[in-house]
DNA sequence: TCTGGGGTCCTAGGACCC
DNA sequence: TCTGGGGTCCTAGGACCC
């Protein structure tokens, strides 16, 4: 075996906001819980014991009786919460390794290549370590992709009882075992579509998609499957990303809490969309050339009249200034803007990004003036120093009848003095 | 009344150029 | 009689992820 050989590990933790939840709740510890999606629209998590009664994605209003009948206890979404608690996680794994990569809020893939040792045990330390410094149970999947890392890690939770939460791939025969044990469908990469089209030739399992011919699989899909099926059979196509990879694009866009009919809430709606785009791109030190933004009306209720729009904006120059966005946005929503509807959600996306350093100003064009940068700099330190929303562009309320419900939320346990865990 | 939000990557097809 | 084709850029849309 080549010394070289890349190694990597996944690490997630189980039913992450579910858990986060349970830490601070001791005494839901035996009661099945359930979170659910901003403004408590769907089921985005759920605790071991209340995944049998139900789905995910579910919308909360369908199941309201149901989780009264088994005693479920529902929580909105709490991100500030949930993203500290992320932090926590990460900081514990990362501690343990050289090299890590976030792949989501809740999970990680960790590069052990190289690593001394009993891999196996590494992990069994990893997660008893997690488990200990932030109360959440993770599982660890091992192996020589990041393809099978997450089936292996897969297969941890799945057979969790006789894997301890830790399951390592690199043997042969085991991983075989665990590929034929495995649907195609649970595959990282192969959604419900390509399931059925896989399963339509016979490409059943994990292991049937691994001895698939490449050059078949590329021809009736394209080359991500080809890629996803190569790493099956062990060879690496994908690398650990980047940690401060650059985006392409940043997006902000939410539900309204209520209907709208007017167009001037939803102009603040969209400015506070802005608001929260236009950080996240400065945080990342990028500009951007162009934005759209997108408007609609309810898409399920078949009483409603549907309406969807959106526009594209060039800028007159690559910006990363709040005012200017806000600008560019209020006039694009008088562009798609119909009355007559009821809208239900607005979202801004920021495009054709650039890191800073990386545009070069053409001598003829305008481009961003130097004091713009200055005044960014200290939005961003204020909202730092006292909380975001401190200082705010004029078009963004404090506290709009339109914001997003979250009527069953927990505290701030970890982010908000005011909030800190009380013991009686 | 009520159905997530934030991303990525790839492909197809049109416009344009030579 | 006798319809170009390849490269490039852009956009829209699809599929996937958590």
């Amino acid at each position: 075996m080549k010394t070289n050989q890349p190694v990597f590990a996944l690490a997630d933790g189980n039913s992450f906001y579910a858990s986060c939840q349970r830490v601070f709740r001791p005494d839901l510890r035996h009661t099945p819980i359930i979170v659910l999606s901003n403004n408590d629209g769907a089921i985005v998590a759920r605790s071991a014991d209340a995944k049998p009664h139900v789905k995910m994605g579910q919308p909360y209003f369908q199941v309201k009786d149901q989780l009264k009948r088994h005693g479920i206890v529902a929580f909105s979404s709490n991100y500030a919460f949930f993203g500290d608690m992320s932090e926590r996680m990460m900081a514990v794994l990362e501690s343990h390794v050289a090299k890590i990569s976030c792949y989501s809020i809740d999970e990680a893939f960790l590069d052990l290549t190289g690593m001394p040792g009993d891999l196996e045990l590494l992990g069994r330390k990893i997660r008893a370590d997690v488990l200990k410094k932030t109360g959440i149970t993770c599982g660890v999947g091992i192996a020589y992709t990041k393809t099978l890392a997450k089936l292996a890690n897969y297969a941890s939770k799945r057979w969790q009882s006789q894997t301890g939460g830790v399951v390592d791939l690199r043997e042969p025969e085991k991983l075989e075992r665990c590929l034929r044990a495995i649907d195609v469908g649970e595959v990282w990469g192969i959604g419900s579509k390509l399931k059925m089209h896989l399963e339509g030739m016979k490409i059943l399992s994990a292991w049937d998609l691994a001895q698939a011919d490449k050059p078949m699989i590329r021809q009736t899909f394209s080359v991500v499957v080809e890629k996803t099926a190569r790493e099956l059979a062990g060879i690496p196509c994908f690398d650990l990303d980047e940690p401060d990879a650059p985006k392409q694009e940043i997006c902000c866009g939410r539900q309204f809490g209520m209907r709208l009919k007017e167009k001037e809430p939803i102009k603040e709606a969209v400015a506070t969309y802005i608001m929260r785009a236009s950080e996240k791109l400065r945080a990342r030190r990028s500009i951007c050339k162009r934005i759209r933004v997108s408007i609609s009306t309810g898409m399920f209720n078949p009483e409603e009249a549907k309406y969807a729009n959106g526009v594209m904006v060039e800028l007159p120059y690559p910006t990363d200034d709040v005012r200017l966005l806000t600008q560019a946005a209020s006039a694009a929503v008088d562009a798609v803007f119909r009355p007559g509807y009821a809208y239900s959600k607005a979202e801004v996306m920021l495009l054709n990004l650039c890191q800073r350093g990386e545009y070069t100003d053409d001598l003829f064009a305008a481009s961003q003036p130097a004091s713009s940068e200055r005044t960014m700099q200290v939005l961003d330190a204020i909202n730092k120093k006292w909380g975001r929303g401190t200082l705010r562009t004029g078009s963004v309320p404090t506290s709009p009848a339109w914001a997003m419900r979250r009527e069953l939320m927990s505290p701030c346990y970890t982010t908000r003095f005011e909030d800190l865990w009380r013991i009686p």
